[in-house]
DNA sequence: TATTGTTATACTCTATAACTATA
DNA sequence: TATAGTTATAGAGTATAACAATA
């Protein structure tokens, strides 16, 4: 019972990101910036800041890792760290003026660089491509959570 | 003129790539091995072995880092150079019998591993998932493309 | 006791460039 | 001169676990 062809789709799917991750990092390093440091740009961006413990959450980075990513934006003064007034363990990262200031210019930078890409494309096949991407990952978090679930 | 939604199409391949990788990595991690670590073993699996410059190319891992990548795969005596009879700048990296032990015993596994998480999908689902993504790397190849020679 | 975040450790990967030995 | 691979360097991310402060 072998005839599903799931090495073909993981193969894209691995090649597709990949293209994607280089074409997007080659301009991410050109603002002096690592993948994972503009994710937390990113991610903070267009908000008043947030626990790490949620920075975390939604950029899929463990604690340990994070606060040494965190201390060398807060070095760059791009992000500042707060004490939370509701909750003295908690910490909360914002961008800085600095970090708003270079948000504001590379975000849209960046997203004109990528547009740039999909001229192509009709709108038809981004939706097409969403559907089938969502419904990829639905398959592996499930899988996921039954797997953790069972240990 | 921002009409297209390529930013959802582009969250969900990070999303979707990302709940691969974890829920791939965490299977090859009880094998002792890295994630490129298991690229490598699963790239020389059933072939003869390869200079350590085609093995980049297959991997997308530069010269310099494959090295330290092999070298930690020699230790563990799961794979060894061979110098290259043709050319003396060559060497040929093959996996050691214990390496073939190894991606005989554990490449079915993780694939059986990850089949498990398709079952729910059609052959239909599949090959649509695998046109999307082709398109999809063909895109960022394409432009990334155009970059480079645009330097 | 549980949780937030930091610190410490040890390792792997990465980019880059200088270097060697062959071609 | 160009290419294959190694070595050297410095940094960045990772997993993991112990720890302090707070809830």
């Amino acid at each position: 019972m072998k005839q599903k062809p799931i090495l073909p789709v993981l193969r894209e799917l691995a090649k597709a990101y990949q293209a994607f991750e280089s074409y997007s990092a080659m301009h991410v390093r050109t603002m002096e910036l690592t993948p994972p440091q503009f994710d937390i740009i990113a991610t903070l961006g267009n908000t008043s800041g947030m626990p790490l413990k949620e920075l975390g959450e939604k950029s899929l980075i463990t604690k340990g890792t994070l606060t040494g990513i965190v201390d060398r934006l807060t070095i760059k003064k791009l992000v500042r760290r707060v004490s939370s007034p509701i909750d003295g363990r908690s910490q909360i990262v914002q961008l800085t003026k600095k970090g708003e200031a270079l948000f504001a210019r590379i975000f849209p930078a960046h997203l004109a660089h990528i547009e740039e890409a999909f001229v192509e494309l009709s709108a038809e096949d981004l939706s097409n491509m969403q559907k089938a991407l969502s419904q990829l990952r639905e398959v592996f978090t499930k899988a996921h959570l039954q797997n953790k679930a069972s240990i």
